[in-house]
DNA sequence: CCATATGTTACTCG
DNA sequence: ACGAGTAACATATG
C-alpha cells in the first residue's frame, strides 16, 4: 500500500514521536514468514534504535551494533504506534520498547516483509535514485529512458525508487502523457515535464501526509492511526468515468503491465 | 460468485 | 538479454 509519501509520513510521524534512542525490550512474533530470517529476531532484543529513516518504500530503522531492520510494506502492510503489549487480529508482530510503547505491524494480505540485517546494500543497492533527492537529475533521467511502457518504467524501482501506482497515474495525468507511450520517444520537453511531475506529485503527497483512498484497515494509516489527506487532490487516480480536471473529457481506465491506469484520453495521447 | 485492491517476484513466450 | 504478459502470494470489500 503504502507508496514513497506514505513510508515518508510514517518515518517522520516515529521522529515525531522521539522513537529514535529507545530500544526494543522484547519481539512477540505471531507470523514468522512475514520475517526474512525469523531466526535473527532474538538478536533485536535491547539493541537501541539510532536512526529512521526511508529509502524507496522501505522504512528503514538504523541500530546499535551495525545492524538494520527494513520494512516492506507492500499492498496491506501498517505500522502504528501502541501501549498495547498484546496482539489483535491481523496485528503479527510486536516490538516492544524500553518506555511502555509498543510498535505493532499489521498486515491483512501479509505480503509485506521485514528485514534484519547488517548488509543494507543488500537491499537498496539494485534501486534507482530518490526522486526527491539532489541525485535525481532530468541529464541522468533522460539518458535512462528506454523502449519501454512509461507506466512500466514508472513502476520500475531500478529506474526510479519509490512510485506506485497512485503517483504514476497522477504524474502522467500531471504531465499530459499516455501510460502506454514508449518512453524512449519522448521529447526533451516531454520529458522533463514527466521529471518535474514525478517530484511534484510525490512532494505533494508528502505534504498531504499521504493518499488514504477508503476508511477500511486497508487503507493507509500513520503511525497515530489516521488517514492520510491526498485523496482529496488526486486528478487521475480511480478517476474513471470522471471529468478530467484541466479539459472536461471523461477520464477512463484500462489495465496496463496489470494495474489499473486512470487518464484522460484527450490530454494524454498515445 | 465475481472482480478488484496503494507491490513484488518468478515464470513463460517471443 | 529484454520486454510483455501471467500467475502467485492472502484477505477484504463492493
Amino acid at each position: 500500500m503504502p507508496e514513497l509519501p506514505e513510508v515518508e509520513t510514517l518515518s517522520s510521524n516515529l521522529k515525531e514521536l522521539k522513537i529514535i534512542d529507545r530500544s526494543f525490550k522484547k519481539i512477540i512474533v505471531k507470523c514468522p514468514k512475514l520475517i526474512e530470517t525469523p531466526s535473527f529476531i532474538p538478536l533485536l532484543k535491547d539493541k537501541k534504535i539510532k536512526d529512521i529513516y526511508r529509502r524507496a518504500k522501505f522504512l528503514i530503522f538504523s541500530l546499535q551494533d551495525d545492524y538494520f531492520l527494513l520494512i516492506h510494506f507492500r499492498m496491506s502492510g501498517h505500522l502504528f504506534v501502541s501501549s498495547r503489549e498484546t496482539l489483535q487480529k491481523h496485528e503479527h508482530i510486536l516490538f516492544i520498547l524500553d518506555d511502555q510503547r509498543s510498535l505493532i505491524y499489521q498486515d491483512t494480505r501479509k505480503f509485506g516483509r521485514l528485514y534484519l540485517t547488517k548488509n543494507l546494500g543488500k537491499y537498496l543497492n539494485k534501486l534507482g535514485p530518490e526522486p526527491l533527492s539532489k541525485d535525481f537529475t532530468f541529464e541522468d533521467f533522460f539518458s535512462r529512458l528506454k523502449k519501454r511502457k512509461l507506466k512500466a518504467l514508472l513502476l520500475d524501482q531500478t529506474f526510479v525508487a519509490g512510485i506506485g501506482n497512485i503517483y504514476a497515474d497522477e504524474a502522467l495525468w500531471e504531465a499530459k502523457l499516455h501510460p502506454e507511450k514508449d518512453a524512449k520517444t519522448l521529447s526533451i520537453l516531454e520529458a522533463k515535464s514527466l521529471f518535474n511531475a514525478i517530484k511534484s506529485v510525490l512532494e505533494k503527497g508528502i505534504k498531504n501526509r499521504g493518499t488514504s483512498l477508503g476508511k477500511s484497515i486497508q487503507n493507509f494509516s500513520n503511525v497515530y492511526k489516521q488517514f492520510g489527506g491526498n485523496q482529496q487532490y488526486l486528478n487521475a487516480y480511480k478517476k474513471n468515468g470522471l471529468p478530467c480536471r484541466r479539459c472536461r473529457t471523461l477520464m477512463v481506465c484500462k489495465k496496463v503491465v496489470q494495474r489499473s491506469s486512470c487518464f484522460c484520453p484527450s490530454c494524454q495521447k498515445p
